[in-house]
DNA sequence: CACCGCCGAATCCTATAGGATCTTCGAACA
DNA sequence: TGTTCGAAGATCCTATAGGATTCGGCGGTG
């Protein structure tokens, strides 16, 4: 085409590996297949019209994700459902991970804020429109599925501004279980009203200038989504 | 040849594939290979006598632990050397690792206690040996290597300890990393006695049955750490 | 002298084939 | 009837081959 295009920063080349990664995890994000099912190399590769060696790297590629689970000369598998000791660590780590983020993200660069209260916007949008929806009898996995992202995207807006590309590394691994967690313990109703208010109060907390209260706010909120999805899992 | 062995139990199956990548992970530990290396596929495939397939997904594996770095189409390369920004922002990860996991094992089971002074032992032993070398003019690679094999035991036990898989998993993600980080920023005198003494008095901590002060204990080890690595590296 | 296009070797990437292993199903036997 | 053995099918694992891309050097041109 073009012998030197203009401009080539920034694209990022992708082999067909990537793609097939790709496919892969957004077929278990989306949550429609049953943890132990297996997922067979020749399988995958028929379906996608690949051979099978991309497919390959991409399993070994989700394995550390923790994902799905192999065991030689058997095969992978969709990994298994949380148990309750996996969830309370789960929950730890996070705690962990967010409080740390929080504190290193404390100075407040100027765009920590705007980036913020964009993400606290988007959730507090969703978690009406997921309100909303509810108080009509209805469940509308399009909305709360919107809300979980936009749950996301404000935590990742602390991490990212942590300023620590471990953390982020961490956090991005987490973040698949996390997933996982949210589909399965609280299938159904979210605490909507709570969370938007906690995220309320953190945005306050980095806006005040303070360097320990973001800390405590997150602590809090997290505290509490703990408390609550185990609520949660003992009534239903 | 035996058709079925008595004992099969425990015996962990392994593939071709995780042979490779134990290969390679040694001859990136070992710490003979410059970074920035090209790490052929076919090249690889011929030294270790095996087919490009499980060479690849072993760099596949390997890719996520930072060790090597891909760039699509071009193949892999030994991951460069962590700059200093890299370095702090790796020290802050572990500070917030290690004192968690030292808050988390505080309820000191007695076998926590057991392991902890059998890690310090062999790590004031350890210790004692670098330095009667280094006293005598010498510098023997085996001596430090077993020295920084001990300190990361040592860490290893609190890790262990605290009883959560993901803080144990993001452990081993950065244990790649510090175990380059070692070998570059500090290659020479490593600091023996401020080691064995400040770990002396985590094991005292945790003794004491208090909560807090393995976790103060534990920061202010990391944080001297810290200090004496910079310090190193500013002076040579 | 610098720059551009071209060509070949090397390498990566994907596809295909065959051997080894596991799983499943059915029949024979206690 | 329950159990064990064996064979067929499917699947995984490794090896090999061929197309696609990149990198180096070479000659031509302004």
């Amino acid at each position: 085409m073009s012998p030197t295009s203009s401009l080539r920063g920034g694209i990022e080349r992708r082999g067909l590996r990537d793609h097939v990664h790709d496919r892969i995890l957004e077929l278990l994000l989306g949550g429609g297949v049953e943890p132990g099912t297996r997922l067979g190399i020749d399988t995958i590769a028929r379906d996608l019209d690949v051979s099978p060696t991309p497919v390959r790297e991409a399993l070994v590629q989700l394995e550390r994700t923790g994902l799905v689970t192999r065991e030689a000369l058997k095969g992978y598998r969709v990994a298994p459902r949380l148990g309750p000791d996996q969830l309370a660590e789960l929950f730890d780590a996070r705690l962990m991970l967010e409080t740390t983020a929080a504190g290193m993200a404390s100075p407040a660069s100027s765009t920590l804020l705007a980036d913020l209260r964009r993400a606290q916007h988007r959730h507090a949008g969703a978690g009406e429109a997921v309100a909303g929806a509810l108080a009509a009898g209805r469940v509308d996995p399009a909305l709360t599925a919107e809300y979980f992202a936009a749950d996301t995207a404000f935590h990742d807006v602390v991490l990212q501004h942590s300023g620590n590309r471990y953390l982020r590394q961490m956090s991005e691994t987490l973040g698949a279980q996390l997933h996982r967690m949210r589909q399965t313990a609280l299938r159904g109703v979210p605490d909507v009203e709570e969370a938007v208010a906690e995220h309320d109060a953190i945005v306050a907390a980095f806006a005040s200038g303070d360097l320990q209260t973001p800390v405590d706010a997150m602590h809090r909120h997290l505290q509490n989504v703990r408390e609550r999805s185990l609520r949660e899992e003992r009534n239903g």
